[in-house]
DNA sequence: CTGAAAGCGCTAACAT
DNA sequence: ATGTTAGCGCTTTCAG
């Protein structure tokens, strides 16, 4: 007896009323009866009804699918915001589902969102970088679009970032705090808004402090673990090293920390090392990373809730959230050892 | 002029011929001219032509979709499988979306494999354990189902998993080689099956290298950083401390390194660390942690490539892959001290 | 090699 | 509150 998987139809005719009642009362729209609705909701579960999306799609109604559209990266600071946009999604009666982007994933973009758009009522986009192709597609796209982590770049989106700029001000208090004066920038992949802020943040607070950054302090580390180690490396071989590094992100961070130990220094009683993000894993290296925070499940969670209202007709004007950064204290900055030795 | 997606209608009444040969030039069946062929996929080509796979599902065609049903974690084991995964889906003319499964994830098991199967030819599935309800519907799926990295747990399906039995005898060997003999071993969670080959790998090269695994040598690691340090500070604590650890996977390794710092220890002179898994964050933290390599993105890969032939309709009886492990050797092993002390 | 008809499972629109 | 009709975009028959 193969008993295929239930339809609405089948549900209707168990229930002893027409589909479009049945209809109605899996949606929850209004039109129903309670006690018709009970009646179809409790036979839908004994046998195990589950609405097929794809003819809800098909038919011009919604499928309580969000769709996210995320690079695949080396660091968990996607998988962070995919928790917060899932948890969120699913707090809502939502599903959640998700397309990797890779590297190599170009000139389809097209292709990616009319694909997405089938089956979901909103997309999240995560997107790799300022990408013209990316924004005509994302232009063409007929279901609601909220953009993460890209605030600027898609200026006509609803979109939710964290504070980057101040964030880096924070770094900069912090280090100078401690008593750094010569204190050293590794930069971020300068084709994201974040990495932008990040630099900006870092050169004002400098200046604020009376510190006008040097050219010479300031290396190249597009986010990455190996950038970071190489602009590290060069930092401190300097004639003039500086005391203390600020990397625009954990992963170089983690880097600039395997570069100093390469030259036989330890952090940080002998540089201090920040990095910017947060994900997992700075607290789980040894030494424990200081960092900038960004919320990152609550960017992944907020970016859900904008695209539910929109998805819902409630357009807020106001849709583009900017969420605090936090300085998290942790072992890999210290005072200047001259600092501490003229202490004693 | 409200432009809406183009249609199949509509790219066949450009064509100047039916729907049914649009479709078969588009799908790239037999049963149309080359030149008929032709001409649609240019028109598709110029009209920006995407299929919509919801329609392609419902009227019971394939949609050259497959699903990776995935928990997300902490470490970045299951963002290497995605990626293998899904390069090797795109380079085979599909696309891959992924279900991300969280920790409160229980009881919806059903209706996501449903969900699942409304879009998808096929399903990947990287299940978080041994879980009844899991196993009962993924035995109603009726789309083909690859199972990664929990062979034996769901012996009907197809699957692929690496050689952790003999990754964990490499580890060992390794250690012995280098002229350990106190060597304590943090398991991993062992409800995974990956976790149990692991442990009779670790016992069993141990019995042959006549070490007879003690009982205090053996903590619980949970295959997580914290649970990795809790394990390691207590080892190292003992009055009769081990040389070496081998953890069963490179974030308990990550946690392992971290309490020998706690304590005052350094890494590798005063205690080896060796890990599992070869993340990539297992080369980019100081020091760099030698482990034992999972062909992770591989992995994915045969899984999918696994899952497109059965898809296919070709069902080949071994199609129960385990791949090779390797020892890979960085800088968080070494000899121990006595011996470096009995060398000079 | 090509096409016409029917229908996948559902919902909008329009009944009643 | 409930039911009927039509059709979403595609592919499966089944005919030529």
């Amino acid at each position: 007896m193969a008993r295929r998987t239930p339809t609405l139809a089948r549900l209707a005719e168990l229930a002893g009323i027409s589909q479009m009642s049945a209809s109605r009362a899996i949606n929850d729209r209004h039109g129903v009866s309670e006690q018709t609705r009970d009646k179809v909701l409790r036979i839908a579960a004994e046998i195990g009804y589950v609405a097929n999306r794809t003819a809800q799609k098909l038919s011009g109604g919604r499928t309580r699918i969000v769709g996210l559209l995320t690079p695949v990266r080396q660091d968990q600071f996607v998988t962070e915001l995919i928790i917060g946009a899932g948890r969120a999604a699913r707090n809502a009666g939502y599903e959640m589902l998700v397309y990797p982007m890779f590297d190599e994933d170009r000139e389809t973009h097209h292709n990616v969102l009319t694909l997405l758009q089938q089956f979901s009522d909103g997309l999240v986009a995560i997107l790799p970088h300022d990408d013209a192709p990316y924004l005509k597609a994302l232009n063409e796209a007929d279901v609601p679009v909220v953009v993460v982590d890209q605030r600027g770049v898609f200026p006509q989106y609803p979109s939710v970032a964290s504070d980057n700029y101040e964030g880096a001000r924070l770094a900069v208090q912090h280090l100078v705090a401690l008593g750094h004066t010569r204190i050293a920038f590794i930069s971020g992949d300068e084709r994201l808004t974040a990495a932008h802020d990040r630099a900006r943040g870092f050169n004002d607070a400098m200046r604020q402090q009376g510190l006008r950054p040097e050219a010479s302090l300031t290396a190249i580390g597009r986010f990455s673990q190996a950038m970071g180690f190489k602009a590290a490396l060069h930092l401190l071989k300097l004639k003039r090293p500086p005391t203390a590094i600020f990397a625009a992100n954990d992963l170089s961070a983690f880097g600039a920390i395997a570069a100093a130990h390469e030259l036989g220094m330890r952090v940080p009683e002998d540089v201090s090392v920040i990095g910017f993000d947060d994900v997992p894993m700075a607290s789980q290296v040894y030494p424990p990373l200081t960092t900038i925070r960004q919320p990152l499940q609550q960017m992944g969670r907020s970016a859900v809730n904008i695209l539910l209202a929109r998805i819902a007709g409630i357009e807020s004007p106001s849709d583009r959230i900017t969420l605090p950064t936090d300085l998290i204290l942790r072992s890999s900055t210290a005072q200047p050892a001259a600092k501490r030795g003229a202490q004693r």
